[in-house]
DNA sequence: GTCCAACATTTGGGCGTTAAAGTAAATATA
DNA sequence: TATATTTACTTTAACGCCCAAATGTTGGAC
């Protein structure tokens, strides 16, 4: 996959991360934001940090994912049904949960579906809502792919699980001073 | 904006970040994982932090961004060309520094084009080349846009420069181990 | 002069958002 | 109690962003 410089027919096809500059965009972007903005360099370094691992991480997932049919997006849905306590949640919530508009649950389990690896149950108690029941073979389906996904150690067998543990717990203080967990939420 | 509970319509109006669950969604996502794979559970935790956290920040900016009618995407595009040195570069090499497919430059640039914010012009030395340039009203907007950023310290006023810089340290790890960057990079 | 590599664009589809609409429950009001 | 208003839940439609594959053009090598 990691084809040294070479573009053309053939290249791209690893959902980007196409051939790595050969320096460091961001400390190089670092440079230039703090020869005009000093004091604000570390938190603009920070925030595209944040960005640009999101894009390789996602890139890395998604090539795992590939093989099962599954996108991310899928593969997240999947999963949180799968953990759930019986396998079905009114659309509403997982919205919630996943952090998206409820059009976008619509559309996710609306192509789970075509595959029938999920199904739309109307709720016994309150007839507005409709319940996304993962199927049988939805559960295959999910525990493949995490077994993938666990196997390539969401692709970072290199790091140690400790610092893996320290960027969980950093980032928790930016999801706390965004709003995102109660701010004095503490590790497991 | 923050409407504590209560749906329906006017309420996820500020690009998802919906009303915030009760407790740490990865903390829960972390208990789930160990009780089956707890090896893994760290890296996972890890993960999905970088994912949600991704999520969160690029809300905050998009909301910064809105008054001068830009998305992030273009935003991205138009302080690339912004710090270039004769504000204009190769849609090529553009692709490769935003770390996105040919295409989305392609639609990107098009729609700076249309506001004005941009403008192509065909490569002197090479004719299969077209070159993406900033126009004076693109560097305005530019800096404009990116004053208020920083004036919104990217959303994270409450959380010192030395923990920014910590953060910015540790994905560079990950980055290394994805090769995004030589491993031996350093900080600037 | 022919063949191949490099660039950019077009086309098609997934995923996300906003805005608007439709139905069902809850609540107010008479 | 009966009707009317408001609130909750989901869906539809329209648009932006991204990727993937196919198309068309130019430059360079043989």
């Amino acid at each position: 996959m990691e084809d040294g410089r070479g573009h053309g027919p053939g290249s791209h096809t690893v959902s980007r991360v196409p051939d790595r500059e050969p320096f460091d965009p961001i400390a190089e972007a670092h440079r230039q934001w703090s020869t005009r903005w000093p004091e604000h360099a570390d938190h603009m370094a920070a925030v595209t940090s944040v960005m640009r691992v999101q894009q390789l991480l996602l890139a890395r997932i998604e090539d795992t994912l590939k093989p099962y049919g599954l996108t991310f997006a899928a593969y997240e849905a999947l999963q949180l049904l799968a953990f759930s306590r019986h396998g079905s949640l009114p659309m509403g919530k997982m919205g919630d949960r996943l952090m998206v508009h409820p059009a976008a649950v619509t559309n996710a389990i609306s192509r789970l579906e075509q595959r029938e690896l999920a199904e739309r149950r109307m709720s016994p108690d309150d007839r507005r809502v409709v319940l996304a029941t993962i199927t049988p073979a939805g559960r295959d389906v999910a525990l493949d792919a995490t077994t993938a996904l666990n196997q390539a150690c969401f692709g970072l067998q290199a790091i140690p699980r400790r610092d893996m543990a320290k960027i969980t717990e950093m980032l928790r203080n930016i999801r706390a001073a965004v709003g995102d967990i109660p701010a004095g939420t503490k590790a497991t």
